[in-house]
RNA sequence: GGGGACGUAGUUCAGUUGGUUAGAACGCUGCCCUGUCACGGCAGAGGCCGCGGGUUCGAGUCCCGUCGUCCCCGCCA
């Protein structure tokens, strides 16, 4: 291989195959860097050795694919190479073979400039040759390596499940399959094989994992493909603790084999307090919490200040931002979007001036150092009262919406101050560099105000905490009251977070059929409808099933952090761009009548 | 569905207030060069300024539309 000669080969008979990946021809020397995956070695050709071959090496071009049979030779210390691992030697050619010519490509692999993404993605073999393409694909490789080694160890089966399979149209949208044989009807490409995995816990594989890819046909993001894959598992008889057991193991050899040893277990936090202390389901704990400030002030510096003594007032620190002008102050103002009755001020100095006091707890209490940036966000006084009781719910509607406006803030500034604050770079220590949490106990249903009804926040088949069954109980009968005791009900979910990226997502599911139906009344389903869209599933859980649970995480993602790449497409090999097209392959096209006919589809213009 | 950025040579970019023949670097072609490694030197080729329309004596530049790529919101149980 081209990244493998040492100067403890020299003398040796070498056959090197690979790109031209440079030539520099001095005349009668030429220097050509012969690459292939593994790295790059020199190969020389001089005409006073060998005329022929060196007449031959004068026709390379960049991207000829070539074999050079040759001597490996220790080269003089003068001409050594410190810049790459082979670069003590060369290889002295003498026979070249030209296995293959290639034409001018618009981009070279070695360019130092990045092409743009549109002509990287059209000629993504060429893109791919690129030595940081290279190494992601083959991180992705050892990661995924890694955690099949990890869970086969730890008596998993992994077991493949269908790909065509039944349109749910809960969640996500479907990518549908028509059915030739049976015209009119559709097959759906697979959000997750969630239903599969827990049927497969009901046929007593209790231990079950699949390295699988899932589709969803929703908008892309930097972070979100239509199909992506997923490292999907399944236990029988399971606590959560031991759940997240077995995630730590398999995310602690996956980040071995990337090179980096992280600390096992993850720190913990409940869902509210995750909301609480960093207005998101998902905190980077790379950065400062928020602090709750309110008590800093008097009730007549609040009533000054037009803030509601209801609601939390919350102190955001961004570190290390120093001196602010006057313009980049005012222009913090629009990167906040309030939800709810949430205000900001953003000037904290002026705060300070009006209420030097007030101003110095909060200082002490957020623990502000002196170049530290500090924005609060509180409750407009305009909106009265809270209007909800918050006794079965640590955290209230209108404590959400401050929170979480807070937390969008929080990370806009952290965005925008990360060159002065630092904390998103590299330090080389993974106890810095990548800040897992578990955030367990996310409440089970979510108000939707569009619909005026209740949602599943994880899925529908995820269990609720034995001791909030009671609540479930009352709340089934209100299935359409925004109040009602529902909102108090807490799934036994579980995200697995790094460094405010949501990486997995799990729970404990419902293995008793009573349960079931009682979750599919409470989403507002008739016993009809429950039975149509998952009669199989319901059935299955009437034949003695297994408590189980289990967790899902995306591999992309993860890989995507490990390799440092703002987004997925570096580190999948055909992805497809934000319209969801394969620039590759063109991707989707129209297809013919006759196919159409075939499969019973008459397509509207 | 909505908002924003971008689109000029094969590639990365520059292009002034609307004004003569649209530039640079890398790459490419040819010639020279025996220790280069992002080799160097000389010469040269290469442009539907994304596409369509408009304003104007005159448009890469201004306006409208459209296509494409990227980012964000909505959406993603």
């Amino acid at each position: 291989m081209c990244g493998a000669l040492r100067a403890s080969d020299s003398g040796k008979k070498a056959v090197l195959m690979g790109w031209v990946n440079r030539r520099r021809d001095l005349g009668n020397l030429i220097f050509v860097d012969l690459r292939d995956r593994s790295g790059v070695t020199q190969v020389v050709f001089n005409e006073e050795r060998d005329a022929a071959i060196h007449e031959k090496a004068s026709g390379l071009r960049n991207e000829y694919v070539i074999a050079v049979t040759g001597r490996v030779k220790q080269r003089d210390p003068n001409t050594v190479n410190k810049n790459i691992p082979t670069g003590e030697v060369e290889l002295v050619a003498e026979e070249i073979r030209l296995l293959n010519e290639s034409k001018q490509p618009p981009f070279l692999p070695g360019d130092t400039a990045l092409t743009n993404e549109e002509t990287r993605l059209k000629y993504r073999y060429i893109d791919l040759r690129r030595d940081v393409m290279q190494f992601n694909i083959e991180m992705r490789h050892k990661v995924a390596l890694a955690i099949r080694n990890y869970l086969a160890g730890q008596g998993f089966f992994e077991i493949e499940t269908p790909f065509m399979t039944r349109s749910t149209p809960e969640g996500a949208r479907d990518y549908l399959v028509p059915s030739r044989v049976q015209p009119g009807t559709f097959y759906a490409l697979p959000q997750s094989p969630q239903l599969f995995k827990q049927i497969l816990m009901i046929s007593g594989f209790d231990k079950y994992f699949q390295i699988v890819r899932c589709f969803r046909d929703e908008d892309l993001r930097a972070d979100r493909q239509p199909e992506f894959t997923q490292i999907d598992l399944e236990m029988s008889y399971p606590q959560p603790e031991r759940v997240w057991e077995v995630v730590e193991g398999f995310l602690a050899a996956a980040f071995k084999a990337a090179g980096h040893d992280i600390k096992v277990p993850f720190p913990r936090m409940d869902y509210d307090e995750a909301i609480r202390l960093y207005g998101i389901d998902k905190p980077d704990l790379r950065l400062p919490a928020f602090a709750d400030v309110r008590d800093c002030f008097t009730a007549e510096n609040l009533q000054e200040l037009a803030i509601n003594p209801n609601l939390p007032v919350i102190a955001i620190r961004t570190p290390r931002v120093g001196e602010l002008s006057r313009k980049e102050r005012d222009d913090i103002k629009p990167m906040f979007h309030a939800k709810g009755e949430a205000k900001l001020f953003e000037d904290f100095k002026r705060v300070g001036n009006k209420f030097p006091a007030a101003a110095a707890e909060i200082a002490k209490k957020a623990g502000m150092d002196e170049s530290d940036l500090v924005v609060l966000v509180s409750g407009s006084a305009l909106a009265g009262p809270q209007t909800a009781l918050p006794a079965h719910r640590k955290v209230t509607p209108q404590e959400l919406a401050i929170y979480a406006s807070a937390g969008l803030l929080r990370l806009a500034l952290a965005q925008k101050y990360a060159d002065r604050h630092g904390i998103f770079a590299k330090t080389g220590d993974p106890g810095k560099d990548f800040r897992f949490v578990w955030v367990t106990n996310f409440p089970m249903f979510e108000w939707d105000e569009a619909d005026k009804r209740w949602n599943a926040a994880h899925h529908p088949f995820t269990s609720p905490h034995e001791e909030d069954m009671p609540k479930l109980e009352t709340g089934v009968e209100l299935v359409s009251d925004p109040q009602s005791a529902l909102s108090a009900v807490r799934a036994l979910a579980y995200d697995v977070v790094l460094n405010g990226t949501e990486l997995g997502s799990g729970s404990i599911r419902i293995h008793r059929q009573d349960v079931q139906r009682r979750i599919f009344r409470a989403l507002g389903m008739t016993e009809e409808e429950a039975r149509s869209r998952f009669g199989f599933f319901l059935e299955a859980l009437e034949y003695g099933t297994p408590p189980h649970g289990g967790i899902a995480l995306g591999l992309d993602r993860i890989v995507m952090i490990l390799a440092g790449a703002e987004s997925l497409r570096e580190v999948i090999p055909f992805p497809k761009t934000a319209r969801a097209v394969d620039l590759m392959v063109d991707a989707p096209t129209p297809v013919g009548e006759r196919q159409l006919r075939e499969l019973g589809i008459v397509v509207k213009k």
